[in-house]
DNA sequence: AACGATCTCAACCGCAACGAT
DNA sequence: AATCGTTGCGGTTGAGATCGT
């Protein structure tokens, strides 16, 4: 797990501070037919015996004292009974006090399965079904500019929770953006050469091996920045509709633009100042490569650190009244504030 | 039809941040 | 300041569905 996170800028209790939620989604969703398989209207035929079989050996040897220890304890798949309980407590009660809730709702699960079975499933304001082209592009510009941070994207992305988001990505995206990655052959080959780090023992190299995966897929990102511009253009005016071409059409240039702005060029030296040069691509973020990997000079860079962090900003504050302009809303909190650079000595730090 | 490979995503885990005491 | 309990986050897992042969 990534050190140094950001102050937490999210809190679903908002979603239900004041009103209780109507009903959820229990009626079959609207996803294509596999999906809908999957949902809870077919959960029956999935084992419930939990998904987790092993023993937590790990957090045993750590003496740390699993969060569903206790014996009885249901864990798995979730049954519609076990739904409508939650549901009908946190519509009486509202959300929070996750660890009291099972015992007063009845539940025999435990407070941070509640939580994540509201947050990521029940809650009122899901959306579901297939994630549109601007969801798309805006997942892809927002993880250029935050990377893994998926509370932050889900934020900007209504109905969309941050699990959701996220294995979108791994499922999707991520493969998309490694396939570009892996179109020549050096990255190829480089690959291949991750593959074995990564698959070593050694924690520092598996380390290293992921912050190169990270490098490799914002080489591709940017790559993809240029052509996804076309392709969705093409895929909306199929569907005639012009202005959501534009719309995809325009994303990827306003972050380009952004980027090559004055601003982004005085953030980029900012931080390459910090990073040192970083193989032709803009070292903006861990996920983008951050440190590539050499903290050798990550003692020293305090001061420059706080340059980069108000050029940070800057290019923060343009990139929001774009993003504001693109999306049609204002406000909102898509990126990390500045001051959260003053926790990215971590960032640049990532072997200390 | 049968079987293995691959994909999808709900749910789990450990950890860190935060607030209360 | 230190400790403890709670909550939220990101990474990972694995059951079930689907695909390919």
């Amino acid at each position: 797990m990534a050190t140094g996170d950001p102050p937490r800028p999210i809190n679903p209790s908002a979603f239900m501070a004041t009103a209780p939620p109507p009903p959820p989604p229990l009626t079959p969703c609207p996803r294509s037919r596999r999906r809908c398989r999957r949902h809870h209207h077919n959960r029956a035929k999935r084992v419930v015996s939990g998904r987790r079989r092993s023993v937590p050996a790990a957090a045993a040897e750590m003496g740390r004292t699993p969060c569903c220890d206790s014996k009885g304890i249901k864990k798995g798949p979730w049954a519609p009974e076990e739904d409508k309980l939650l549901v009908d407590f946190v519509q009486a009660n509202g959300p929070g006090n996750w660890r009291m809730l099972p015992k007063l709702a009845g539940l025999n699960r435990c407070g941070k399965s509640c939580r994540l079975r509201w947050t990521n499933y029940l809650r009122p304001d899901i959306k579901r079904g297939p994630f549109t082209a601007e969801e798309h592009n805006s997942i892809l510009q927002l993880h250029a500019v935050v990377g893994n941070k998926w509370s932050m994207i889900a934020a900007q992305l209504p109905g969309r929770t941050d699990n959701e988001i996220k294995n979108y990505w791994n499922t999707h995206l991520k493969k998309q953006l490694r396939q570009e990655a892996l179109a020549g052959a050096d990255a190829a080959a480089a690959a291949a050469q991750l593959a074995v780090v990564a698959a070593s023992p050694c924690p520092a190299a598996r380390h290293m091996a992921q912050w190169e995966n990270a490098r490799l897929e914002a080489e591709a990102r940017l790559s993809l920045f240029s052509s996804s511009a076309t392709s969705a253009t093409a895929t909306a005016s199929s569907s005639s509709s012009t202005a959501a071409a534009e719309h995809a059409a325009a994303a990827p240039d306003i972050f380009l633009r952004l980027w090559n702005s004055e601003v982004g060029a005085s953030f980029r030296s900012s931080v390459q100042g910090v990073h040192g040069p970083a193989a032709g691509v803009p070292a903006l973020l861990p996920a983008a490569g951050g440190g590539g990997g050499d903290d050798s000079s990550a003692a020293s860079t305090n001061g420059s650190a706080e340059a980069a962090a108000d050029d940070y900003q800057a290019f923060l504050e343009m990139a929001m009244e774009e993003f504001a302009l693109l999306h049609g809303r204002l406000g909102g909190g898509a990126f990390p504030p500045a001051d959260v650079l003053a926790e990215a000595s971590c960032l640049f730090t990532p072997f200390e």
